[in-house]
DNA sequence: TGAATATCTGAACAGATGTTCATATATTGT
DNA sequence: ACAATATATGAACATCTGTTCAGATATTCA
C-alpha cells in the first residue's frame, strides 16, 4: 500500500526497528489527514462549485453582473434559453445563495448575491488564462 | 414575453411609437448580450468548476495543499477512498490543469499546479462562510 | 370576474458522472 | 525472465443533472 515517494529516505541502520520509510509515508498521511476538510464541509464546498459548473448558469451570472437586474423574461432572452429552463436554473443558482430575488409586480427580478461571486468568477478565469501557455 | 422590470418608466404619450418600456427591455437584453461569455468560454469555465464540485476530489486537492506532494497510494489512504478511484479523480484533476504529477521510480507524485489555485478554494469558503448568517 | 401576462413546478426523458471490478501497463529487485 | 509493486484503464452499473412539456399559481388590467 504505501511505497516511495519523492524523497528517497533510507531505513535505518539497526534491522529490529520497522523501516524509517513506512514510518515517514505514516506520517504524510497523518498530516494530510489532520488537516482534511471533514467530508460535511466538503460537500458543502463542492454543492457551491457545481451549481458554477454549468454553461447555461455562469451565462446567466454573467448577465446579471453586467445588467445588474433583470426578470426571468429578459434574463431568458438575454442567454437563449426557455423561460421555463431559465426559471429552473434561477432557482439553483437561489438556493445556493448566489443570487437573489425580489418580485416587482407580476415579474421577479434577480440580481447576484454579493461581490464573492464576481471575485471567484475573477479569480477562475484567471486560472484558466494562466493555464494555456504552461505545460505539465 | 417583454414585461415591466423595477423601474416602472411609462410609455410615451404619443401613441404612434412603439412604447418605451420594450424600447428599454430590449436594450437591457442587448446589454446583457453584449457582454455575455460566449458559449465556448462559458464552457471551459463551467469545465474547471465542474472538476471542484466533487467533495472527493476537493478533499484530494485539500490533502496535496497541505503535504505539497504524494503519491497515489498515500492520497488514496489519506482520503479514505480506493486507489482506482483516487487515480481516475487524478486523473480529470490533471486533465482540468488543477494538479501536476511527475513520476518517480514506479509511483507518480502529484501536487497542485500552482497557486490559482488555493485561492479559488480560500474564496469559495470565504463566500461560503459569509452566505451563513444572511437571509434573501 | 375573466383574460392576459410572468413565473413556478413536477414528471419524464436523455445524457453525464463516479464507483467498482477485473485487467493492463510499467517499474523494481532477485 | 519472474514475481511483486504502483498506477492506469475500460466496461458496467446505479445515480445524478438539465431540459422539455404540460399545467399550476399569482398578478394586473379591463
Amino acid at each position: 500500500m504505501y511505497h516511495a515517494g519523492v524523497i528517497e529516505r533510507k531505513a535505518s541502520r539497526r534491522s529490529e526497528k520497522p523501516p524509517d520509510v513506512e514510518t515517514f509515508h505514516r506520517d504524510r498521511i497523518e498530516l494530510a489527514r489532520e488537516s482534511m476538510l471533514d467530508p460535511d464541509d466538503a460537500d458543502q464546498l463542492a454543492r457551491r462549485f457545481k451549481i458554477l459548473s454549468d454553461a447555461g448558469r455562469l451565462r446567466i451570472v454573467y448577465a446579471l453582473l453586467e445588467v445588474g437586474e433583470m426578470c426571468v423574461g429578459n434574463i431568458a432572452a438575454a442567454v437563449g434559453s426557455s423561460e421555463s429552463a431559465t426559471s429552473h436554473q434561477l432557482r439553483q443558482l437561489r438556493d445556493g445563495g448566489l443570487v437573489r430575488s425580489r418580485k416587482a409586480g407580476r415579474s421577479v427580478n434577480y440580481r447576484v448575491a454579493d461581490t464573492h461571486v464576481r471575485l471567484l468568477l475573477d479569480v477562475a478565469i484567471e486560472h484558466y488564462l494562466h493555464e494555456h501557455g504552461s505545460a505539465s
